[in-house]
RNA sequence: GCAGGGGUGGCAGAGUCUGGCCAAAUGCGGCGGGCUUAGGACCCGUUCCCUUUGUGGGUGCGUGAGUUCAAAUCUCACCCCCUGCACCA
């Protein structure tokens, strides 16, 4: 068995010794691929390791093919992880130390962790570290960590840069937030993790009769307005009347909603009143000046929207028994108006029958046999029904609105009655009540002076649409992904108040927003090693105008910001050549954020020809079905993994296991099958010397031809990034061959060098360390990295020997299951006679493979046999409707295949073999033989 | 709810774009056999049902319908699963 781990090492030595990876400019094409950063506050572990596999493939692919590839890679560390990390190990978070402890971190070194910097120190080395015992051929020079200074000078350009086109804006934004502790929650900052979902709804106003006031109902379907029978409020709560922000309108909202709704909006409490003093009044529908009055609602939260609720008894099934409730207590109730009704055509609801009388709230109720006095769980249960049915099947039945589905019309009234002031955007947050930490309950804030990207700007969007068009996007389906990205990516806030990275150039308060400060950074691999040996203050943006975007010219750039000439002038030539022509990876998760801002920062700031040309994303490695996670405990350590299984093992499993953007499982046994194939390939190389030579026979001419046939298909699927089925064919189909080229009785050790040779380069982009060592083994001295990959060579593909040599497989899996049938029933068999078709056989198959047609080859019969066995004959052919095609090879090919074969087939079936021609046979069976179907006769 | 991905044999997972050579690659697992002191490794056979001196038939690729001479593959509807939904990396 192969020492993986002593490979590796010594392989990993040698390439850093030669610097083969630390790559310059030169007169080759281009190549360059870099993957997502990972962040630096968690160790790498083995469903890490898939990007970077796959990334490294390609580098080492394409170096093959005779680009000059740079590899890159760098660590994020911006925002409020690292802190977060800090403060836990300060607090002796045992969660936290646990799981450093299983990825071996020693205690002396989590100790120091309550310092941010030393966090990221740790974490970029042992990274980086991690990456090299991975074998990724990634130049290492250029390795930085996002909190750099130099790297901060290079956002802050960036920023400039976007703020010269007005995409900065400032404005309002809706967040969730601790009215305790007055900050921003996110996801974090919950108790139990939960995340603040923020919902825009509707409040509707209805004017009070004779009064200068309004009561506001907040709702889910402003298009039910026209089926509003009254309002509740409830009789117990207390209510304000007050004014909205500079709007001279009165309202009445519960007394709770006014101060939650008070960090959205400038709210002025005028007075008091109480929840019955409201059930006096009688107001007006702003939709049809229908007169509504005013009842207890038992179902009505003070605390949920306003604390008023528009009543719509027809679809609304609360509504419905809140008022068959007040009706038992003798109050009149409004008879429900109905606005919409089910899609009879298209209507798959659950209501077995819908009667045009019965209020389809009241029919929902009936289905599920919730009654009047029921729960309000079990009304919540057939209001979410009918809500989803409605809106599915429901079609409108009010005029002007008739016949439209109930999600467009939602829409439509919805803009109406906000345009013509009847209503007002409020945020509500859907998942209420959410707690904060610190005990407090989390409601919306609008925040005022928040900094945006405007990816919303639509000539923006457009560049952006238009360049998607050209990108090659790995895997392909992802593309109509990243077009809804385009679509849906509007303002993001790009300001913090907290966490490590750049200041905002427009604010310095705030720190840039950590997705935002890394989407152009890839660029910066060009040059940061250079800028290495520059002072950072010396990084002013005319240096980096010059460098990315050719402005200016180097002498007055020099002289302005006192770099050397030199300097400034590897810098842009460096990026001119690496930044056109590149290759982004990461993991699928990321389209919808990262990616998509890629592109839209690239679009942005740089000249065209060097925006994003190819974008791969990967699907998890998972384990054992689960997420590798920590709250699971199944993480592999990537150390662990490789000194484990060997880093080879791990990248073919990671690149070439599973369709690449699908998750895959992690699974120890499909890992070792991968050891021991590279195994067998590496004895195969060891044992060459024990093989003879001589001249070539067919079995040898067949190796070649299935060589020529993988390495073309290898090369497109490689071309294509269709790993998975590039070593499907390079590595497992190999070995088949392989065993069956001996088996069949092949023997030649230059036919098999060639083969092995071939092979082992097809490996090199995967399997690097193993296919180095194998190359060696095969009598080269120089880098198989380094090497070009194999040619096909057409004129050795030979079909007709392929065909002929299946045909023997085909046929020996026919006689082992006669054989077997036989033996089942007692008979021996001892004797396995092989009849070869004859030659009319031959031509009577090819000619009806070209005319297509029975009576035409039959008309054409010559003497050699009877008309009557011929059109059996042809029958039989033409059973299915398979195309025939012509037969390459004739009667006697297929007798001298199979005479030279007839060791190989004895030796599997364990009986005596005779290859005899159908015209020579005695056997009562002779005329069942067909063209590449012998027949059998077993005695 | 919206968007994206998916549902294939005991399991994992190809095949679907470009319909036929697909009872469906490959791997794992199971079973039987060989090798071995034994285990591991390795090798051979077998792994939907029926039938058979053969290359035949049936059922079958989430469910239902349709197109076609022919459907895992195309169309439509439905059911189910996974992922993401923003200021958070």
């Amino acid at each position: 068995m192969i020492n993986f781990s002593e490979m590796e090492q010594k392989w990993q030595k040698a390439w850093a010794d030669s610097k083969i990876f630390e790559v310059e400019p030169n007169d080759k094409p281009s190549f360059m691929v870099f993957a997502a950063f990972p962040y630096v506050n968690t160790p790498l572990h083995i469903g890490h390791l898939r990007t970077y596999a796959i990334a490294d493939t390609l580098a080492r692919y394409e170096r093959m093919r005779g680009y000059n590839v740079l590899f890159a890679m760098g660590f994020h560390a911006t925002g409020t992880p690292v802190l977060a990390f800090a403060k836990r190990i300060k607090n002796n978070d045992m969660e936290i130390i646990d799981e450093l402890k299983m990825f071996h971190i020693p205690e002396e070194e989590i100790a120091k962790m309550v310092d941010p910097e030393y966090i990221t120190d740790y974490f970029s080395k042992t990274g980086e570290e991690s990456f090299r015992i991975s074998g990724l051929s990634i130049d290492f020079r250029r390795k930085f960590i996002s909190i750099e200074p130099f790297f901060s000078k290079f956002v802050e350009w960036q920023f400039g840069k976007l703020n010269e086109q007005n995409l900065l804006v400032k404005g309002r934004h809706p967040v969730g937030w601790c009215p305790n502790e007055n900050n921003p929650v996110g996801m974090h900052d919950t108790k139990h993790d939960v995340e603040p979902e923020i919902e825009e709804e509707t409040a509707i106003a209805f004017k009070v009769e004779g009064e200068d006031a309004y009561l506001l109902c907040t709702t889910y379907r402003p298009e039910t307005v026209f089926g509003v029978t009254n309002l509740f409020v409830n009789r117990d709560s207390s209510y304000v009347l007050c004014t909205i922000d500079d709007s001279q309108k009165k309202y009445y909202i519960s007394k709770e909603s006014s101060s939650i709704l008070s960090y959205q909006f400038k709210i002025n409490v005028i007075k008091e009143v109480s929840g019955k003093e409201l059930i006096d009044k009688t107001c007006i529908n702003p939709v049809n000046n229908s007169k509504v009055p005013v009842y207890h609602g038992f179902f009505v939260k003070p605390s949920t929207g306003t604390g008023v609720v528009m009543s719509v008894p027809a679809h609304a099934p609360f509504d419905y028994v809140a008022l068959e409730r007040l009706k038992k207590e003798g109050i009149p109730v409004p008879v429900p108006i109905p606005v919409l009704k089910l899609n009879a055509t298209q209507n798959q609801s659950q209501l077995k029958e819908i009667k045009e009388d019965i209020p389809l709230a009241k029919a929902y109720l009936d289905l599920l046999g919730v009654s009047d006095d029921a729960s309000e769980e079990a009304i919540e249960s057939v209001t979410k029904l009918e809500y989803k049915e409605e809106s599915r099947y429901g079609v409108m039945i009010v005029k002007g609105y008739e016949n439209m589905p109930e999600p467009e019309a939602r829409e439509r009234i919805r803009e109406k009655l906000l345009s013509d002031g009847n209503a007002i955007k409020v945020y509500l947050l859907a998942n209420a009540p959410v707690y904060c930490r610190c005990g407090a309950e989390i409601v919306v804030k609008i925040v005022d002076d928040q900094w945006f990207l405007n990816y919303g700007d639509e000539a923006w969007k457009a560049k952006v649409r238009e360049h998607l068009k050209s990108m090659r996007l790995v895997p392909e389906k992802t593309r109509s992904e990243f077009e809804y990205t385009v679509e849906w990516l509007s303002l993001r806030a790009v300001a913090r108040a907290q966490g490590l990275g750049t200041r905002f150039p427009l604010d310095q308060r705030y720190i840039i927003e950590s997705l935002s400060d890394s989407t152009i950074y890839p660029a910066f691999y060009t040059i940061s090693h250079i800028l290495r040996n520059v002072e950072v203050e010396k990084l002013r943006p005319e240096f980096f105008d010059y460098v990315f975007l050719g402005k200016g010219d180097i002498d007055s750039v020099s002289k302005s910001t006192g770099i050397d000439y030199d300097v400034i002038k590897r810098c842009r030539e460096s990026f001119d050549y690496w930044y056109r022509n590149t290759s982004n990876h990461s993991g699928s998760d990321l389209v919808q954020n990262h990616l998509t801002m890629y592109i839209f920062n690239h679009v942005a700031i740089f000249p065209k020809e060097y925006w994003p040309k190819q974008i791969v994303t990967n699907g998890m490695l998972l384990n054992e079905g689960e997420k590798m996670s920590k709250s699971l405990g199944n993480i592999v350590p990537l150390k662990d993994g490789i000194s484990q299984y060997g880093v080879d093992p791990l990248r073919i499993y990671s690149v070439a296991n599973a369709d690449i953007y699908s998750d895959e499982d992690f699974s120890v046994s499909a890992v070792k099958g991968i050891q021991e194939r590279l195994d067998y390939i590496y004895n195969a190389c060891m044992n060459l010397d024990s093989l003879g030579s001589g001249e070539l026979k067919p079995i040898d001419y067949w190796l070649y031809s299935k060589l020529s046939k993988k390495i073309e298909s290898a090369t497109k699927s490689m071309d294509d990034l269709s790993y998975r089925s590039a070593y499907q064919s390079i590595l497992y189909d190999s070995i088949l061959e392989l065993k069956r080229y001996f088996a069949r009785g092949g023997n030649n050790a230059i036919v098999v060098k060639d083969f092995l040779t071939s092979v082992v380069l097809m490996l090199q982009p995967v399997a690097p360390h193993f296919a180095e060592e194998a190359w060696h083994l095969l009598g080269n001295n120089t880098f198989a990295s380094m090497e070009k990959w194999p040619e096909s060579k057409k004129d050795l593909i030979n079909e007709k020997l392929e065909k002929l040599e299946e045909a023997i497989d085909s046929t020996i899996e026919d006689a082992k299951m006669v054989i077997g049938l036989m033996e089942r029933k007692g008979k021996k068999v001892s004797k396995v006679g092989i009849i070869i078709a004859s030659k009319w056989k031959y031509d009577l198959y090819n000619k009806l493979a070209e005319y297509k047609d029975q009576s035409k080859v039959l008309a054409e019969l010559g003497k050699e046999v009877s008309s009557e066995v011929a059109s059996k004959y042809l029958s039989q052919l033409s059973k299915g409707h398979t195309e025939l095609s012509k037969l390459e090879s004739g009667e006697e090919d297929e007798f001298e295949e199979f005479t030279d074969a007839a060791k190989y087939i004895s030796s599997i079936l364990g009986k005596e073999v005779i290859i005899e021609k159908e015209e020579n046979s005695k056997s009562e069976r002779a005329s069942r033989a067909m063209p590449l179907k012998p027949s059998l006769d077993l005695s």
